[in-house]
DNA sequence: CTGAAAGCGCTAACAT
DNA sequence: ATGTTAGCGCTTTCAG
């Protein structure tokens, strides 16, 4: 590896002559940066990024700590999140803590120790149905920035980046009772996460704004450990009434759609379904998926944006909570 | 932050004292291990890892560079990349190179001064179409090892780890041989790639070898501009001799079920399909794809230890190219 | 058993 | 305009 005292030993100068040559200071005589420069490029040197991190206490390097990679939202979300930390000229480190609080911990504890500026994270499944944080609020408390997204806390005081979970099934729901729907299920396989309880109030609330609508709500949540498509199929055999369906997570609505297929239920004709799958390759089916896009892209830049302006200006930035509008999307499986 | 200056200042000792009792070093008392590691623990002391790997020249660390996140077999091979990396105490830098060879060439500078130790990485589209692998020739001159899996060049001599696509194709052909199809096409998006051209070599093989097949070969190559929906759609209507499809990417073959269910095409009895989209969410199909299971589990893995043993002995390592089987999964598209 | 000192590669305040 | 020096936090050799 060249470094600046091969260059320095080369062109009989002082390292510091070197170092403030190639920052282009002014201290220094054109001729000389020039000379330096030229090496420079000639040896193709390139700054060890450990001794400048070192050096100034900064890393430009940002933590990223997901649940689940296999989760397209969460892949769309690193995806973005990549792009504009590369755009601004930082680099991410990725760790994945599978659901578990205690793979949470270890990856915070590991980076935390110079390795990067800051985090952002949306926190693990047991992390959240617990609400035990003290792992985040440790971070923080030794000065480096979160910012959260999708998955949050109201025990952790950082940046934010969510959805507005509860509008955006409000307004399904609501679009499936202005086509006239009059038993509407809600499907979701996350009962217990911050967004899977927000977006079944919305679905509620539009239910109890409507006065027109008699049945009450049925909200069917669908535990880890069961078939999600044995149980969806069940239940459209068996309750022929039900004429429309939000899927609040990932997959139920595109499982919903194909078991609606096979049993001939013709869709969007006497079954609409609305779900959260976001555009992507799961919508190779015919009729293909409405669902409320979550602007995933959004997030991740948000998140980014929202990071380094904390690393930035450490104290005076407030910390907010952003919310990404989610948007209805009505492809084929709504009228 | 805590250092390990805090701890002998507190401890009236000198630096080198902290750091060698906390290694358990046995030029130290036991008394004093204790007393240091008390407090080490008390302040929760972590040590600076930016200033260990300079010290050390090595950072625990291996960069990763993949094509596409979005794309299901990169996401799950990160996945795994970065389980099997985090159990053997390396942290990964991802990179994603969306296809750029420009970007490619980016990534690898900017880790390659000091930031990583090797990279595992998956070449570019573009970079592979070209060839142009020069990039990747000069870090492997800087002595950074670099481990590379499934999409590979013959222009780099560094560790590899691929699975037998020559074979697989061969043998998900032959199997549609043996049902008595008579009328096998290839379908493809991958035409310009590596693995792409060694799939449709096993294709043609199979076909070459079975002398009671009459057919010419028939190989769809679909280029990214087009819908591929559409073209298989389009093809499937015209074409209704078809009764084999070997889909050998990522959706091409879901996407041929999911049109040849439209079509109301009987799936497997008049048509069977075997796909390589290893098992993920598309296959909430009714019924379900049949397809080449790629272990991609097992190709991060491999790839993982492929790297940190070159690592452990740069010098004496022989550059190997190791092959994971790949394996029919039969399930509803074949008889 | 403990400590002083050098050095990883870099930056920057402070001479000259 | 250039060089000297100190120091980021750590490890390790060498002296005591």
């Amino acid at each position: 590896m060249v470094t600046l005292k091969h260059l320095a030993e080369q062109l009989n100068v002082s390292i510091s002559t070197v170092s403030k040559a190639l920052h282009d200071s002014n201290e220094i005589s054109p001729d000389t940066i020039e000379r330096v420069k030229a090496l420079a490029k000639f040896l193709n040197y390139k700054p060890n990024q450990l001794a400048v991190s070192l050096k100034n206490s900064k890393t430009n390097t940002i933590g990223v700590i997901i649940p689940n990679i296999l989760n397209h939202f969460f892949a769309k979300a690193l995806f973005a999140i990549e792009q504009e930390a590369t755009k601004q000229g930082y680099n991410i480190i990725t760790c994945v803590s599978n659901e578990k609080h205690s793979k949470e911990i270890n990856s915070l504890q590991l980076l935390s120790n110079g390795s990067v500026d800051g985090f952002i994270m949306s926190i693990a499944e047991e992390t959240q149905v617990a609400n035990k944080v003290d792992h985040i609020n440790a971070i923080l408390n030794q000065n480096i920035p979160i910012v959260l997204f999708d998955r949050v806390s109201d025990d952790i005081d950082c940046g934010k980046v969510i959805i507005d979970d509860f509008g955006a099934a409000y307004e399904a729901t609501k679009y499936l009772l202005s086509e006239g729907r009059k038993n509407i299920i809600l499907l979701s396989r996350i009962d217990e996460l911050s967004v899977g309880k927000l977006r079944a109030k919305g679905y509620f609330k539009a239910l109890d704004d409507d006065t027109t609508y008699n049945e009450e709500p049925n909200c069917i949540t669908i535990s880890h450990d069961e078939s999600i498509e044995e149980r969806i199929e069940a239940l459209l055999t068996k309750n022929k009434k039900i004429d429309g369906i939000v899927a609040v997570d990932n997959t139920t609505g595109v499982i919903a759609l194909h078991k609606a297929l096979k049993l001939n239920i013709n869709v969007p004709k006497d079954l609409s379904i609305i779900g959260f799958s976001d555009e992507n390759v799961l919508q190779f089916t015919d009729p293909k998926l409405s669902t409320v896009s979550q602007h995933t892209l959004d997030i991740g830049k948000a998140s980014v944006e929202m990071l380094i302006n904390k690393l930035k200006d450490k104290s005076s930035v407030q910390n907010t909570t952003k919310t990404i509008k989610a948007k209805l999307i009505l492809r084929g499986t709504t009228k």
